[in-house]
DNA sequence: ATAAGTGCAAACGATTTGCGACCGC
DNA sequence: GCGGTCGCAAATCGTTTGCACTTAT
């Protein structure tokens, strides 16, 4: 005898289709910019508003690898990513995740440990190429 | 015959000596509030421009893990860190870094890896009794 | 009817920048 | 005297919020 709540409305289910069909890890305006071609009215706020959404109910994963913005990722899976210090962009990292730290770091620290992330930092190969050109 | 550049102004000295007498990780602000006592007419634009010089030059580091104001760290070795999700403290890990993971990225991306950093998140003592007590 | 979600514009917080004064060689 | 820094105030950038209006149930 209640009220169903509406969750997964039309603009959420736009921007989660949006971030799930790149591999790359846009940051809100990026993701503001490719919802915009389907919603040309949608409001920049709801994009902030329904990825932090998204990200709480664990659609998707807001992810904070140095830079000034935050970017998501449309995958749900722990992984690892590589930042490129020069251009900015990040990629993810085929690498295994560590299993066992969390526990480690648990009985060390005290603290109570609900994940881990790890940042590699690098140059991309463009950037590589395009700083020995610019020599 | 030339000008020797001005580099380690007193100014500078200040906050760095204020950033390696603390063991926490304080943010822009904090550091402010640090350096003032000593420097009660510094503003708050040198205390950012100082600390963005000192970690260019590998006097200290820059750390960023979640949490919308970047923190500084006073040592220089590598190692990684905690952040609790309720008070936003951030502690060093006792962990002895990884050697080999960064030259496995490196390998697998095509990316040229300068190094990289680990994020633990989790609820640390303090806030683990308070969300408990709350209940 | 009503709780939840929206767009818009304004507010916000952290950081950066332009600029004239200043300090150390 | 001159290049590098400084303090100050204003600007910028990413993100959040208040509010009046729509929309699904």
């Amino acid at each position: 005898m209640k009220h169903l709540k509406p969750r997964m409305t039309h603009q959420r289910e736009i921007i989660l289709r949006a971030l799930r069909s790149v591999t790359s890890h846009p940051t809100a305006d990026e993701m503001y910019a490719m919802v915009r071609e389907h919603l040309p009215h949608i409001s920049i706020a709801s994009v902030y508003r329904n990825l932090e959404w998204l990200a709480e109910k664990g659609f998707v994963q807001k992810i904070e690898v140095g830079g000034r913005q935050k970017r998501f990722d449309g995958t749900t899976t722990v992984h690892y990513h590589v930042r490129c210090h020069a251009c900015g962009k990040v990629a993810d990292v085929a690498m295994t995740p560590f299993t066992d730290i969390d526990r480690r770091v648990q009985e060390c620290t005290g603290y109570h440990i609900t994940g881990h992330h790890i940042a590699f930092s690098g140059l991309c190969p463009q950037c590589q190429h395009s700083s020995t050109e610019n020599k």
